[in-house]
RNA sequence: GGCCCGUUGGUCAAGUGGUUAAGACAUCGCCCUUUCACGGCGGUAACAGGGGUUCGACUCCCCUACGGGUCACCA
């Protein structure tokens, strides 16, 4: 009788659905994989937005994939037409190609690639409705033909009784219509959502486990939660129960704002016969929120600055930040990182059980940190590339004059470079330009002043005499010899230890004359090894600055 | 408000019943040094609170507090 209903309704919404979820199974059968390989996807909205947690979690999915040998695929969550962004998808995956992740199969720039698509929801509405009209057929979904207005009058109720707000119970008016109620409502052409049929009751609990979180307590899903819109298509629910197993994803990473809708995904699975896949609900990446001073996560509209293009932007090397989220992902990586300084990150054993399930607080101290650090690792070459790579987007003065000349930047690259303990002056590209202006004469001006305690006349004199003896082919020591000769004729101390010992018997120090030549040849009063600068700026450029300068004394 | 998750120094965090409670970043001091950067050495700084369980709790249980998340035809 109800089963013959059931069967009725089903043909009368869904008449255009000719396929079986036997057909589906067999279209898209279980992978054939090694033991112990996971499946694991991202599964953005083409908003073309992707900010720090995003590429959080993707990285956790690739790790996982790659390092097991199994699959990591690329799913557009489009089901939403307001969501979608012109171009969104692309962005998407170029971004993420920058920061060196790239899918085996999923959407891509023309087209899908991959056996189990399509891999856009918008393509696969037959699919989700071939399950759909299943469910109806065995009574476990059914049509909904509330208003919002309707929904929200049952809300407000609700809430004045301080019952949970939700369609249930004597609430689901639709739940147990009749055959003829739907189908006059139906000939009338009223819109309708399809809702799953809960069999949960409220109050019930049970344990599930999860891979980060451990044992959790999960509510059952009471609620006859909206599966299909009335546009045609699945939410978010369940459509990822209908992917993810069509998929085969084995793993399903996601972070923890998720959990509350896991008993209604629990649910979901066992009403269409599949089986789960793992969870893994991550921590969230929080930030202070500036006006109430309190952690929050991280918000697309609110925090800009936490996308992944601002981070690309302001020029931080997309490989410093997956070494950041790997500290932060594991936290044995950074220990990993010190013994093995020159290996790729995808040789440390990424771990499953290293995940932590507190959330933690964005740091750009140690973001910077480990800016320095990988870049000072790098070769004066590989920093050429990368900073015109990103001065001629982002800095195009800089790029003009470091592209003018590349030898003569890369000499400026290699300054305390490829030592044991090289310079960490950027930890990012865009620290760069401040750094190395003053090797340009067009960037080139006075910043810092000499202190007005040292005597101009004297000022003149060292430089002058600096002039009359200088030799590009000097090393070193004869250079810094000649430098403290200079000192001594002055009256200022040659020697630091002479000059502690007695300060007073001196005007300065051989610290001072370097100074005053530092100032005239950069500007300022710190920059890299004089003796370097002297040799990169060359002797026309080094004797024109250091006339000016002494013009400039008046 | 209901439900869920979390809580070791300023930050990220080791720790899995017995530790002088690691390490990294930040910070402070000293050293190295012609400036800066690098580097070296050292310091300050933590188990949210209260009950249990136990010979013994950061570790196990309960309660409280605090923080976070979530309650859509958005994902």
């Amino acid at each position: 009788m109800t089963e013959d209903k059931n069967l009725e309704l089903a043909e009368l919404l869904y008449p255009h659905i000719k396929t079986l979820p036997e057909d589906m199974e067999r279209r898209y059968p279980p992978r054939n994989l090694p033991e112990g390989a996971k499946v694991t996807r991202f599964a953005p909205s083409p908003t073309g937005f992707i900010h720090l947690g995003n590429i959080y979690s993707a990285l956790i999915d690739e790790r996982l994939a790659h390092q097991s040998g199994g699959v990591f695929f690329l799913r557009i969550e489009d089901t939403d037409e307001k969501r979608a962004v012109e171009g969104g998808t692309e962005l998407i995956i170029d971004m993420l190609g920058k920061y060196g992740i790239y899918f085996d199969e999923g959407a891509t720039k023309d087209g899908d690639k991959g056996d189990y698509g399509p891999y856009r929801q918008s393509l696969r509405k037959e699919i989700y409705q071939t399950y759909a009209k299943q469910l109806v057929r065995e009574g476990k979904a059914y049509p909904c033909f509330c208003s919002p207005e309707e929904l929200e009058q049952i809300r407000s109720e609700q809430v004045a009784q301080k019952l949970t707000p939700g369609y249930y119970g004597k609430w689901a008016k639709w739940r147990d219509a009749s055959l003829d109620e739907v189908k006059k409502m139906l000939d009338d052409g009223v819109p309708f959502v399809l809702r799953l049929r809960s069999q949960g009751t409220e109050g019930k609990s049970f344990k599930f486990t999860d891979l980060v979180k451990g044992e959790i307590d999960v509510s059952e899903n009471f609620i006859d939660h909206v599966i299909l819109k009335s546009n045609g298509m699945p939410d978010y629910h369940f459509a990822h129960a209908v992917d993810d197993h069509l998929m085969r994803t084995t793993h399903v990473v996601r972070d923890e704002s998720w959990l509350p809708s896991l008993p209604l995904h629990i649910e979901l699975f066992r009403a269409l016969g599949f089986k789960m896949p793992k969870y893994i609900h991550t921590a969230q990446v929080l930030k202070i929120d500036e006006e109430t001073g309190k952690k929050r996560k991280l918000s697309k509209r609110k925090d800009p600055e936490f996308g992944l293009s601002f981070f690309y932007e302001s020029g931080y090397p997309p490989i410093v930040m997956i070494e950041y989220l790997m500290t932060l992902l594991n936290s044995n990586y950074e220990e990993w990182r010190m013994a093995n300084p020159d290996k790729h990150y995808t040789e440390f054993p990424f771990s499953i059980k290293k995940l932590s399930p507190s959330g933690c607080l964005f740091d750009f101290d140690k973001l910077n940190d480990i800016g320095r650090d990988v870049i000072s690792r790098m070769t004066a070459d590989e920093v050429y590339s990368q900073v015109s790579e990103w001065a001629k987007e982002y800095d195009p003065e800089l790029y003009a004059e470091i592209s003018a000349d590349p030898s003569y930047a890369k000499a400026i690259f290699a300054i305390g470079r490829g030592g044991k303990k090289p310079r960490k002056d950027f930890a990012k590209w865009s620290d760069v330009k401040p750094y190395l202006s003053f090797f340009y004469d067009r960037l080139f001006k006075i910043e810092d002043e000499i202190e007005p305690r040292f005597d101009k006349a004297d000022i003149r004199r060292a430089l002058e005499l600096f002039l009359e003896s200088y030799e590009e082919a000097d090393d070193r020591n004869a250079w810094f010899d000649k430098i403290k000769a200079i000192a001594a004729e002055l009256g200022y101390a040659p020697e630091m230890k002479l000059y502690k010992e007695s300060p007073e018997k001196y005007k300065g120090n051989v610290g001072d004359v370097a100074m005053f030549l530092r100032v005239a040849l950069t500007g300022r009063l710190n920059s890299p090894d004089l003796y370097d600068v002297l040799h990169v700026l060359g002797k026309e450029r080094v004797a024109g600055r250091v006339r000016e300068f002494i013009g400039s004394l008046g």
